[in-house]
Order: structure tokens, then C-alpha cells, then sequence
DNA sequence: CCCTGTTAGTGTCAACTAAACACTAAGCAT
DNA sequence: ATGCTTAGTGTTTAGTTGACACTAACAGGG
């Protein structure tokens, strides 16, 4: 054990609240811990940062070793440093949020040892560690910086139909919106382009897809564009 | 050099961004080093954060340590954790921001053995360490939380004039407000109290003193109203 | 092929909000 | 008394938001 400092140190961890979007819920994926402390216990998938990596690096391996899932979504969240919030010693953790297109994603769940899954966040177990705390912050800033930026696209395939983009807006705000109103609002920000495609194999009226221009979207910015929804 | 563990660790710092107003300048509070590294140069206040306070805690602690600052408006900003920040060895930092009354703390600026001063947030020196994109990101913070918060009135002192209120969201935000409809947006939210005294020793009509009413801010707050200026 | 069920897609009007704009009032200094 | 400086006050117009209901398209079953 080689490591010895004058001071005492604590362990820096990172821990993700990962949130995918289902056809009727808003999930979080979690993962069964497998080691003390916590034992059996649901947790954000998360460890420890290491001397050579960033934080979002640390934040994107931890990712994809426990769940993965990788090249997604991710922003720092808050940094949770209650003295005591791990039982074993002083545990600072720096929790990211990220966004998966479910669809692409579904089946990885449980690629790694630990056991992976989605939960509704209405319908979330009792978590290890401060993680209840991090998951409520994460889903007040989800719900925050939705309605102040384009990130709700993340949750979605690239083509999507306005009223998939509509739904996502409904059940993160947890709210209905005004279907007539919000197309206008939507449209008129003149950031989705019109493909020529339709969705396929409904029972109904097929919607036209739209995609998301990300590239206009930073030049308009630029010029002092602000998203509000 | 008792602490030896495992794996090898990273340090943890806070800094703080103290943000204070001036007649006609928003200021930040700098301290120059008088240790390696960047000896000399000015650097945000901040140091290491120890085993038995939480990153709050620390925070508080450096800035009475440092700067003689206490009980002030302290939110956390970000953590920053880019691999070779310090030259010295692995430090992750995570930083705060900090609104204070400046009239009632003028004097204490150089308090500690360090030399600790305002300087206009458009012309601060060339910063140690990547305390220039702290200083940075708090700033764009700032502005985006004035707009969304009551948190402006942490930076004057209990009773002002409407004229100052504008004149900080003017200085903070950069643009020129209309005066009519600054107050009338500001009295229509109905969370400034009216006092019964005006501002004394000035060589002009003398403007009527509010004051902030946060008890009645919060019990809005809770009822679904939302601060926007 | 027609009928039914289901979702897509579309416009108007009223209420409210935001922005532009200029003068009188008060107090101090000279 | 005069001048200088900042306080304080409404109205009008343009733009934005919010409420609201029907027809169009398509698939599936009878």
C-alpha cells in the first residue's frame, strides 16, 4: 500500500442518474449492488474517479462498464459531500445526469456482472447511499433545463413525430399540453426539419417524422436565440 | 505521514467566486499567493476541503480564513475536475458562488496575512490555475440566476431604492433596463415592502427605501410562482 | 367495401404581457 | 430664485399566450 499522504484524504466517486424515456414513463436505470456496504441494494451506477481521468471520463467508463451504455447524454448534475453520506469512510460524489434514447438501448440493461434496470421514477426502490437525494435533484434540473433547452431530443430516436416529442413533454413536466399550442411553438422555433418519412405499422393516421437540426440550433443561439418551451 | 491507502488519491478543493456590488462595477473578491504554486499570482479564494466538514462548510471556512467573509449567500457552482488544473498533483475543485452586501464589508477585505481584494469583474488580473474559467462560469451563472431568483438582493444592502435594484440588474445583465417598466414589473410581483424612510445625504430628491420580503418570496414560491425579471 | 376506431393535423379570437415613450416633482447647491 | 439632478408616474401598441373543435387519413373488422 504504497499511497501516503501528510494529510488524510477522502475518495471521489461519480455517480450517473440515467434517464430514458418508455412509451408511457419516464425510467431511471439502476443497478443492484453486489458488495458491501448496501448489499442487494438498488444504486445509480457510479464508482470511483481515477488519477488520470477527467470527471465526465470517469463519469462515461463507470457508465458503460455497469450498464453499457455509452456515447450518451451527460451533464454535471451537483456535487453531494455530507460527511457521512457512505458508511465506510469520507465519500465525495459528483453526480452527472444523462439522456438515452431508450429504443436504442433496451436491450444492455444488464450487460455487465451487477444487475441492471429501468425503473419508472414514480416507481423507484429504496436506494443505497444519498442516491433518493441525487435522483430528486436530477429529475428537478431534467425538468428545469427541459423547458430552457433542447436536451428533451436526447430522449428521443433521431425521427420522431411531434406527438412522441409532445407525450416526452407531458410526462416529465407532468402536465398536459395544448396539442394545437404546442405544435405552434414547437414549429415556429424553426429548429425541427421536416423529413419525407412517416411512422410505420400504426393502426392509425401515420405522423410525420421530424429531426431535430442541432447545427441550426447553435447558430441561432449564437445570435442571442434563446429555447423556452 | 500516517494516511496510506490503497489506491492512490486526488486531493478536494473549494474556491469561492464572491461576487459584490460597487457603485458602478460588479466586483470579485481575488487574493494573492504568497505560496508556490503561481506564487504572487491572484487566485480565487479556496482551499483544501478536510474529513470532517462538508463541501459548504469548507467553503465558509476558507472565505472567513481568507477574506474575514462570513454568513454570506454561498451556492454551489460546479466542480471542476480537468486532470493537470494543479501543476502539483491531482486536485479536483469544486467551486462556489458567494453574493455579499460590499458596503457592509468593505473594510475586511484584507484581513488575512494574504493580500485580499475587489477587482471589476472586466478587469481582473490574469488568475492562477483555471480560476478564470471558474470565474467565468460563475458569472454566466449569475446573470441566468438573477433572472430566475430574487437572489439580487443578496448584493445590496436590506433597504434600497428602486434605482439601485435596476441599476445592479443593468450592470449584472449589461443592457439598460426602461425605468417605468422596471418598477413596474418589479412592484407588480409584489415581494418588495415599502418602508417609510428615503435615502439619506444626497444632493437630489431623496428615493424611497423597500425592502425584500422573503417570507412572503417563499410562501409564493411554494404556491407555484415564479421569480422572472 | 363500408363502417368504426384512433390519432394527425389545422386557425381564430380573447386576454394578457412586454416594450416604447416624456414629463412633472422634490430636494440640494449656488 | 435658479439650476441641477434624480424620483416618480400612465398610456398606447405590438406581440405572445392560452383556450377551444373539427376534418383528414389510415387500418382493421364485419
Amino acid at each position: 500500500m504504497p499511497f501516503t499522504y501528510e494529510y488524510p484524504r477522502g475518495a471521489v466517486t461519480v455517480d450517473c442518474v440515467v434517464f430514458g424515456l418508455d412509451e408511457d414513463d419516464l425510467k431511471v436505470m439502476l443497478i443492484q449492488r453486489n458488495l458491501p456496504p448496501f448489499e442487494g441494494k438498488w444504486a445509480l451506477p457510479g464508482g470511483f474517479v481515477h488519477l488520470e481521468e477527467t470527471l465526465e471520463e470517469a463519469a462515461r467508463r463507470e457508465l458503460e462498464e455497469e450498464t453499457g451504455l455509452c456515447k450518451v447524454f451527460l451533464q454535471q448534475l451537483h456535487t453531494f459531500g455530507a460527511v457521512d453520506r457512505d458508511p465506510r469512510e469520507r465519500v465525495i460524489s459528483v453526480a452527472y445526469y444523462a439522456l438515452v434514447k431508450l429504443s436504442d438501448h433496451r436491450v444492455q440493461a444488464a450487460t455487465d456482472a451487477r444487475d441492471a434496470a429501468w425503473f419508472g421514477v414514480h416507481d423507484v426502490p429504496s436506494l443505497a447511499f444519498d442516491h433518493a437525494d441525487i435522483l430528486a435533484l436530477a429529475l428537478e434540473k431534467l425538468r428545469s433545463k427541459l423547458r430552457s433547452e433542447p436536451i428533451g431530443f436526447e430522449l428521443l430516436p433521431k425521427k420522431f413525430t411531434l406527438s412522441q416529442l409532445q407525450h416526452l413533454y407531458e410526462l416529465v413536466l407532468e402536465r398536459t399540453l395544448d396539442k394545437r399550442n404546442f405544435r405552434k411553438k414547437v414549429l415556429s422555433m424553426d429548429l425541427l426539419e421536416e423529413t419525407d418519412e412517416v411512422e410505420q405499422d400504426v393502426a392509425h393516421r401515420a405522423a410525420r417524422l421530424y429531426r431535430f437540426d442541432e447545427r441550426k440550433y447553435k447558430r441561432l443561439t449564437k445570435a442571442g436565440f434563446h429555447f423556452e418551451l
